[in-house]
Parts: structure tokens; C-alpha cells; sequence
DNA sequence: CTGAAAGCGCTTACAG
DNA sequence: CTGAAAGCGCTTACAG
């Protein structure tokens, strides 16, 4: 394989001035700047990775860490990986996916190892077993997901309490009187997925203000079971005249729902979801919803991520950033049906 | 950081001891074995993955590419991606996701700079451009998705000829007489998706065959075009009494659609689709289905791959390994409903 | 069974 | 404006 010699040789200069001449860190006069890149591009050259990541202590790689459960919405992972990646990428960096089920073992390892100069964390918990052990790595990270202390990390999310909010409001506005949320399944809630209850608090804190009646209730990640939680739901609710959806599932299975009960909507019931564009247009659901917004959260970690990496370490406080939620409307609210 | 010198020291054995007693590439007294592993564990010591892949030429690091177009169904591709990750991690390597663009100029850049040992490349097209380069790099790789020429490198896809045989033969078994295929948007075609095709004359055979009418139709990869596309395609050719879908979102959207239309599966028409088992229970799509089995398509990939980094680079022949198609039996495949 | 030393391919003070 | 040399942290012949 070619290396920093060969160019050096071909150029007719030194190691260090060829070096010097691709980096750019000095003045080098442009004839032989231009010696040097001819005999890059005819020699094909590009530096060793791993030579140039222990001279400098720069891999030019971040790991993602994320983490899949089977009773979330996998699908949806998809739109946080790209987006990151391609950040990543158009930042100068490459990303090493990391799936391992023990993700505190996997972030050690990493980080001891030097592979990366970098984490960004998916799905981040309440109480995330890797928050401590990132802590202590030489490597900064950033976070998509809020966790219960998020001190001395950056930290990204939707704003799901403002979305508990805003879907109660935006039906308030519509003059429904009485609500159904159907959330992710309760084990979302005990391994420590706080965006669920995040969201139910808002919602109940909005409802209370406006005197409306909020039901709530878990729905399963898989169907059929979430159909049958559906057709549950809208037995034991039947005065409720909206459905606010934290759950994609349930996103996913309520049309073939409310078509086998002749229902429709807005004209029967209201619906407001919370999932991502991307996964709406795919499968077209035809409910207004929040968007997840995955694509922008996992943009804006990366990019503080890198931020961070270009300046000293801890030269900025660290942020929480919240992202303000946004109704896709789709046309799936209205005033309620007039009472039966 | 903690190198091999301060374990060394803390063992009272030099560097290169320290080194062989972690490799074992040598023998070692028990006592100073035991010295030096009580040393790695105080120092909590982990070799610097830069410096031994300067030193070994191996990252222990495979690049995953992958291509992502708007007009397939990109959540399926998560399950490949967690197959290879996972089974990759298993055998001792992590994986660099590459999802840029321009896979050539990536490969080859990632080559060149020797950050990883191998590659696996996702959906493969019939002239696929990365090929070449990846003949041309140093890094053996493996497919998964077969190219209209796969020489000298390892591949691995659904047999999809077989597939499209195997969906006919099914529905001639129980009598049907005329049925339709759904595709992937001809964009798909276009792009040298060949897992279309191959499914299609497969079916075409296997019908020519059992003098079985086969309708063929293009459909979209989104809602709410793919809806209106099942629609036309019931009222264009009402006499098929079974309907064949290569197409995940045709899937997806079918069950509204019928449901619509008042039909149910298979009483008024008979159902075999295409799609992962786990795409099916996240969804509970109620069709009987071929299996993409990605997640094994993306294990046997990187198994191979694995293996042939740890013999002589080109030692064994080349395979080419096509999946037999397995039907989930879902119960939507049935005997057609009387002539009308 | 163990150690001293060379070498992997870079970058970057140091010296001119 | 340029070069000779040290050093990053490993592994592995070479020598004993």
C-alpha cells in the first residue's frame, strides 16, 4: 500500500513536508504544494487511518450506541440512524453502529480502545446505566433522549411534554370535552422510557386546566394485541371523541380498527398522533400527528457532538435542547360529532 | 490513558511479555500470566485499537454499506443492518454503518485508509458500480443481493426466482386460475433492483406452466398512491382470485384497501406477500408471506466474510448462496371463492 | 520461558 | 520555506 513515503519520495521532498503540504498547518511554497498533490492523485495515496489516529489521538469516527427493544417501534430507529450518519459524514466523521445488548459494556470497551472520539446515545432511559460510564470516558458524548439527570452531557429531545400540551389544546380548540391517550406498552415505562409519561403529564396538566376528562390507557407494540387494545379502548370510552396516540402501533393498526367498526375520521372521532414524517408518508397514516421529529434530534446531536470535539472539551456548558413540537396536519381533527 | 508499558511495569515483565501473555501467541509461565492479567484488570487496561491496527494491519472493524432510496421501503432495512451488527459483534468485530450517497467514492475511501477488514454491501443492484471498486480493494467483502455478476466476491440473497415459483405453485394448488402480482415501483427496475424481476419471471414460469393467467403491475412504495394503485388494480382485473405482492407497502396498505371494498382474506381473494416475519408482527400484516429473512441474510454474510479473513484471503471459492423461500402461513391463502 | 529492539505510518515540535 | 528525528502504542521476529 502507498504511504506517506512514497508520496514524499515521488514529490521529490520529505515526509514531513509532504505531510505539511496535505495538512496544510504551515506555508509550503505552490510548487512543490503542487508536487505533492500530483503525487497524491497518481499514487492514489490516502493516510492510514489507524497510523494517523495514534500520532494524533483523532479517529474521525463516532459511535452510536442504540439500543432495541422488542416491544418499541424498531422502524422508527431507522430515521435516527440516518440522520446521524449522514451528519456524521458531512462533518467529516464516520460512525461505528453499535447493537450490543449491554451497551455499558459496549461504551467501555469503545471508549477504553480509543476507536472513537465520540458517543451519541439512542433511546436514553430515565435512570441510563450508560450515562456514569460515559461520564468517565475520555470522549464527550451527546444524548437523544432526556434522561433523569443529564448533568455534564448534551443533551437532545422532543419537547414531550409540550406535546401531552399541544394535542389536549389543539382538541380543546376543536371543543371535545373527553379524551383517550393510549400510550406505549407499561414496559416502556418500567425500563424507564420517560417520553411516555412525559407526554401523559402534559396532557393530564392541559386537560386539568380546561376541565376536559382524560382517559388513559398502555397499548401493545404488536398487533393484533394493539388492535384489540383499540377496539377496547373505544368500547370502554365510548363518550370520548379523541384519540391521542403515543404509541405507533397503534398509529399503524387503527385505521383497519375504525374501518371495521364504520367509523371515520374526523367526522367520527378526532385523532392526533406522534410519530415521524418519514414513517406517516411510508405507510400514509392518515391522522395528524407530531412529528418525532428523528431526522433533526439525531442532526443536532452530532452537530453539537463535533461542535464539542473542536473546541476544548468542556470550553461550553452543556445544553438541553427540547424541540418544540410541530403538528403535521393531515386532517384528522375536527369538532366532535354532535352528541349521540 | 494506560498502555501495555504501565502493565508491564505493574507485572515486573517487559512489554513484550505483557504482550504475549495477552495473545497468548506464546507460551507464558502460569506465574507471570497471572501477573500481568491482575495488572490489566487494576489498571483496567485496554489496548489502544489504533496503534495495534497500525501494527497487525486488522481493525477488527467490517463497513456495512448501505443504500437507501426513497422509493423502497426503507424500514426493512433495519432488520439487515441488525443482523450484521449483532452477528458481526458475536465473531469479534464492530461495524462502521456507511450511508453516504456516493458508495463508490466511500468504499473507496474507506479501503484506501484501511479502517476496516471487510465489507458487506446492502441491496445490490444488477450493475452494481461499487463492485469494481470493491474487486480493486484490499478488503475482502460479501453481498447481500445478487448482481448480474458476483465474480470473485461472496453472496448471499433470497432466492427469488424460486420464490416467485413457489407463490404460484401455492395458489395453482388450491385452484385459482388467474392471478396478479404487485411489484416494487418500476423506478426500482430502472435502478437494476433485480430481486424484482427474478421474482416476477419465476412467477411468470411457474404460471406458463399450470396455464395459470398472471397479471403483472408496478406499485408505488408510499401511501396514499399505493392505496389508489390496489384499488385500480381490483377493478382492472376483477376475475384474479389471488393477489402476490413483492412490495412491502402494497402490503402494508392492503388490508384498508380491501376492508374498503368489503372483501375479506381469503373468503374473497387469496394473499401471499413478501417481507420479514418481523415486519409482519409489528405490523401483524394478515397475509401469508415469503420471509425476506434478512436478519439470516445479513448473518450468513458477515459469517462468511468473517471466515475468510481468518483463512488465506482467496483460500475457498466464491459462493453464491440463495435462500429457499419459506412461506409463513398466516392463513390468507385459501381455495378461490365460487365463479360469479 | 523471557527481553531488547525494530517497525507499522503517520504528525509535529525542533532546528535550520 | 524545508528536513531529520522523535514519538504515538502496539506486535513480533530475533536472540538468548
Amino acid at each position: 500500500m502507498v504511504n506517506i513515503g512514497d508520496v514524499a519520495r515521488a514529490a521529490g521532498v520529505s515526509r514531513s513536508t509532504a505531510s505539511y503540504a496535505l495538512s496544510g498547518k504551515r506555508t509550503i511554497s505552490p510548487a512543490v504544494r503542487e508536487n505533492v498533490e500530483r503525487a497524491v492523485r497518481e499514487l492514489g495515496y490516502t493516510p492510514n487511518a489507524g497510523a494517523r489516529a495514534l500520532a494524533t489521538s483523532r479517529t474521525n469516527v463516532l459511535a452510536l450506541l442504540g439500543q432495541f427493544f422488542d416491544d418499541e417501534f424498531a422502524p422508527a430507529m431507522l430515521q435516527y440512524i440516518l440522520g446521524i450518519t449522514n451528519r456524521a459524514r458531512e462533518l467529516g466523521f464516520d460512525t461505528l453502529l453499535v447493537t450490543e445488548g449491554d451497551g455499558v459494556e459496549a461504551l467501555t470497551r469503545i471508549a477504553t480502545s480509543r476507536m472513537v472520539d465520540g458517543f451519541v446515545l439512542l433511546n436514553v432511559a430515565e435512570f441510563d446505566e450508560r450515562l456514569d460510564p460515559l461520564r468517565a470516558a475520555q470522549q464527550p458524548g451527546a444524548l437523544v433522549g432526556l434522561p433523569g439527570d443529564a448533568t455534564g452531557i448534551d443533551t437532545f429531545d422532543l419537547d414531550f411534554d409540550a406535546a401531552g400540551r399541544l394535542m389536549v389544546e389543539r382538541l380543546h380548540e376543536m371543543g371535545h370535552r373527553e379524551l383517550t391517550l393510549v400510550s406505549q406498552p407499561e414496559h416502556v415505562v418500567e425500563r424507564g422510557g420517560a417520553y411516555v409519561w412525559r407526554l401523559a403529564d402534559g396532557a393530564r396538566a392541559k386537560a386539568d386546566e380546561h376541565g376536559i376528562r382524560l382517559n388513559h390507557v398502555f397499548g401493545s407494540s404488536h398487533q393484533p394485541q394493539i388492535g384489540d387494545d383499540l377496539n377496547a379502548v373505544l368500547d370502554r370510552y365510548p363518550q370520548a371523541t379523541g384519540l391521542l396516540l403515543n404509541n405507533e402501533a397503534a398509529a399503524a393498526a387503527l385505521p383497519s380498527v375504525l374501518a371495521a367498526r364504520g367509523l371515520s375520521s374526523p367526522a367520527d372521532i378526532s385523532v392526533i398522533g406522534r410519530y415521524s414524517d418519514e414513517f406517516a408518508r411510508t405507510f400514509s397514516l392518515p391522522f395528524s400527528a407530531i412529528d418525532s421529529a428523528a431526522d433533526l434530534l439525531g442532526r443536532r446531536a452530532v452537530e453539537q457532538l463535533v461542535s464539542r470535539l473542536r473546541t476544548a472539551a468542556d470550553a461550553s456548558p452543556h445544553v438541553i435542547e427540547l424541540i418544540a413540537p410541530v403538528i403535521d396536519d393531515r386532517g384528522s381533527i375536527a369538532a366532535p360529532p354532535p352528541r349521540r
